[in-house]
DNA sequence: CGGAAAATTGATAATTGTCAATCGTCGTGG
DNA sequence: CCACGACGATTGACAATTATCAATTTTCCG
């Protein structure tokens, strides 16, 4: 997996190795942060998949974005007090812990850490403007191909997949409070997409078949990245 | 406006001085960035409203966020290459010109600016998340009650109003496209929270004439934040 | 094998979008 | 000062998309 990343230093090798608090494995479904809590720890996913949402005191709830392995949980609570989301495991998750009281040093003695984490941030900005024009402006059957390219490619440039393909863990209710859709619209237009061979329903998860018909469904260029940092 | 933001330090004045390259006057109606582009620059907001936005091939428009005095312009471009949306000004707009080549001399030398930088960087992610709350699973009456607190807060904290109230600069075309509605369901929507006496049409923009009943319709809790960076 | 959770479906209701005018306001040129 | 245009706001009618309801199937697990 570590390929995709780039090389660390000795010395920050050195500093993560005190900074890190230790590993934390968790079950599918477990939350990891509640919102309007305030975490000690921060998080960078080791493996596994997990999400961030946020709800309305109905009930209504939206999936913000997806976490899988090299991103940050918790880095907003950290800089800014209470968690104002919430997270969960999708699927069994490891974690490296670290202490959110130290987040400063890592500014002060290791700039390219910090740097780091800034550009990590920075990019799930970008991931979520790429979500908002995507429930702002798409139709239902373009939101649902966007979001199982976006999470195909996602996940097979960080290797969460076995082979060449593999299968999004997700049920329709994650990819319904995703695209701010019903989940009867939504298992409709997925269902769409299935008939057209787009994507194919397997055991406990969507399987991508035809990822450029996707992009293109989804008015899509694709997932851009290059080296990229992995704390 | 000043007595919003933390205090800096004599280095950190000294720095920015030799950082900034100049003030950039705008018109409203200039785009100050464009998506697909590699700017040289990075700004910082010192007046004015502005907007950020991406589009699909075909047209369609989403507003991302609104950017108001104290809010960096471009660190996206800058960290990671290519600009993936445009920025536009809203009103005629004060901006501060830095070098983009030099934003790693922030990291290396100036590590609590750094750390502001960040900090920037993690509200804007905060602001983006409740817009996709938003978008995904709120109503039309509720997003527009909740998007026009919400600018009539920010713009307050800033003090971009003259008086305790004031005018938000923007069409019906902007809350459409920000809402991710048609302009004319957004028309009949905007409608009916003047009908009901908790905005007014004024002049060019629309004035917040009752906070609580927005804030109630809108199911939001309001924009909090303390002392917070200025760059 | 029994249940529970998740996926499907068909029917019907709301919400939101599209079309096509019309109305107003404001700045400009005559 | 007034007519002309342009852009933005408003409206009413009608169409399309998406939500809600209410069952049924499937699939998964113990």
């Amino acid at each position: 997996m570590l390929d995709h990343f780039r090389p660390f230093t000795q010395p920050e090798l050195d500093f993560v190795s005190t900074f890190k608090m230790g590993e934390l494995a968790v079950e599918a479904g477990t939350t990891i942060l509640a919102e309007g809590t305030r975490s000690a720890h921060l998080y960078t996913v080791l493996d596994g998949w997990g999400f961030r949402y946020k709800m309305l005191e109905d009930g209504r709830r939206q999936i913000l974005n997806f976490m899988m392995p090299g991103d940050l949980v918790g880095l907003q609570g950290s800089l800014m007090g209470e968690m104002q989301h919430s997270v969960e495991a999708l699927s069994p998750m490891a974690l490296c812990v670290f202490e959110r009281a130290r987040l400063h040093e890592i500014f002060t003695n290791y700039s390219d850490l910090a740097y780091d984490l800034t550009w990590i941030a920075s990019r799930e900005e970008r991931m979520l403007d790429e979500n908002l024009l995507s429930i702002g402006r798409r139709t239902a059957l373009e939101r649902a191909a966007y979001l199982l390219v976006f999470l195909f490619q996602r996940a097979r440039a960080v290797k969460l997949f076995a082979g060449p393909s593999g299968i999004i863990p997700i049920t329709q209710q994650h990819v319904a409070d995703t695209l701010g859709l019903s989940i009867v619209h939504t298992n409709k237009t997925l269902r769409k997409l299935a008939q057209r061979g787009l994507v194919r329903w397997a055991d406990r998860g969507y399987e991508v078949l035809d990822e450029q018909a996707l992009m293109e469904v989804g008015h899509w260029d694709g997932y851009k990245e290059k080296r990229r940092p992995f704390i």
